[in-house]
DNA sequence: AAGTAATGCAACCGCGCCGCC
DNA sequence: CGGCGGCGCGGTTGCATTACT
């Protein structure tokens, strides 16, 4: 049903763009905006399809683009999200300002995709292939747990994407999507989630946070049968049966399995395992940068026992404590976690 | 240096959704 | 209420570039 048939019509030019065309195309979206694209072409004087146009726009002309290779942060988020929305590419670049689907869908195929595989996991699931484990923590509540918020989550991306999309919000963006985010995940969701304690912290950040915390090892589940991590390795450790760690990442899959676990907290240890790569840490310090959620996780920088204020917070069902996790735990960390939290609190109140 | 394979990216294509009539 | 037009999304293709033999 209704199908566009303006692709269809003889005469039109297909392929790479020229640079008159993108000028004449620049110029006229300058001066008129795009409005329909199927009439555009003609107003423009170009002799292609309103599709094409409107394709080359948004994937390559639009001035809001940053091209150029992505930061880790940036992949980060991508897999953070990809894990949770699967192929919504276009909810995923909601999350990524200035950058496009396309682009981040291309980038995904061409080398996130073959990273994870390489390291063992399913991009599709985030699994490791050989789905080895039951339970990361050995505790099948905090899988579920996780599980149900990452369901919760993705629901909250979907809207919010539909959210910026309907509101149209290019021209002036939020300086926080989270806030806009917060709003609808807050009214719509708010009845299926676990009870929610006083001075709600939205659950998503729970999840991301969880993911951030095994990044940077910092994060610890509530359980009674996890020691709380010294190092930040060895929160992922604990959460793993022996060596699963090293095998998996080093392309082994000799590891018994249990089924059961959610493809997040899979993906939450392997990514972990994936980011403490010393390689990576230092490109990590790099991107700390752009101002949307995202940016809540903040990476331990660069010292594996330097507390991270945006791990050692309490946290509503997930991390309760984090007595010692990372080393730190210090009388001006414990102050700079209350400030992070503040923040954040204010910022999405 | 030439040929081939692998990789990266821009663009196309088809489908589904949504709003309008 | 159903058909139509338009748009947006995700999957795929094809070309250019780079790496390897």
């Amino acid at each position: 049903m209704g199908r566009s048939p303006c692709c269809d019509k003889v005469g039109l030019k297909k392929g790479p763009w020229t640079p008159e065309e993108d000028q004449k195309l620049l110029a006229y979206i300058e001066q008129h905006g795009h409005g329909s694209w199927r009439a555009l072409p003609a107003k423009a004087g170009l002799q292609r399809c309103g599709k094409s146009c409107r394709l080359r726009w948004i994937n390559y002309l639009r001035p809001d683009i940053k091209r150029g290779k992505f930061s880790l942060h940036e992949e980060q988020t991508i897999i953070q999200l990809h894990a949770l929305l699967g192929n919504r590419w276009s909810a995923i670049a909601t999350h990524l300002p200035k950058r496009t689907d396309n682009e981040i869908k291309n980038y995904w195929n061409t080398h996130l995709k073959k990273r994870l595989s390489k390291m063992g996991i399913d991009p599709v699931t985030h699994k490791p292939k050989t789905d080895a484990l039951g339970s990361a923590t050995g505790n099948p509540k905090d899988a579920a747990n996780l599980s149900h918020m990452a369901q919760w989550e993705s629901a909250r991306l979907e809207a919010e994407a539909r959210l910026v999309r309907e509101s149209k919000l290019v021209s002036n963006p939020p300086p926080n999507p989270h806030i806009a985010a917060t709003a609808v995940a807050g009214s719509s969701s708010s009845s299926v989630m676990a009870p929610v304690p006083p001075a709600c912290r939205p659950q998503c950040l729970d999840v991301l946070k969880a993911w951030q915390g095994v990044v940077t090892g910092l994060f610890t589940f509530n359980t009674d049968n996890l020691q709380s991590p010294t190092t930040p390795l060895n929160f992922v450790e604990n959460m793993l049966p022996n060596g699963l760690i090293n095998d998996n990442f080093v392309g082994n899959s000799s590891v018994p399995c249990d089924g059961g676990v959610e493809h997040v907290t899979m993906g939450l240890h392997e990514m972990g395992a994936w980011f403490h790569q010393d390689s990576y840490k230092e490109e990590i310090n790099m991107n700390m940068e752009g101002n949307n959620y995202s940016d809540m996780m903040v990476w331990d920088s660069g010292n594996d026992h330097q507390q991270n204020p945006a791990m050692a917070a309490p946290s509503d069902n997930l991390n309760e404590t984090n007595s010692g996790g990372g080393g730190g735990g210090s009388n001006s960390s414990f102050e700079e976690n209350k400030n992070y939290w503040n923040n954040i609190l204010n910022l999405v109140s």
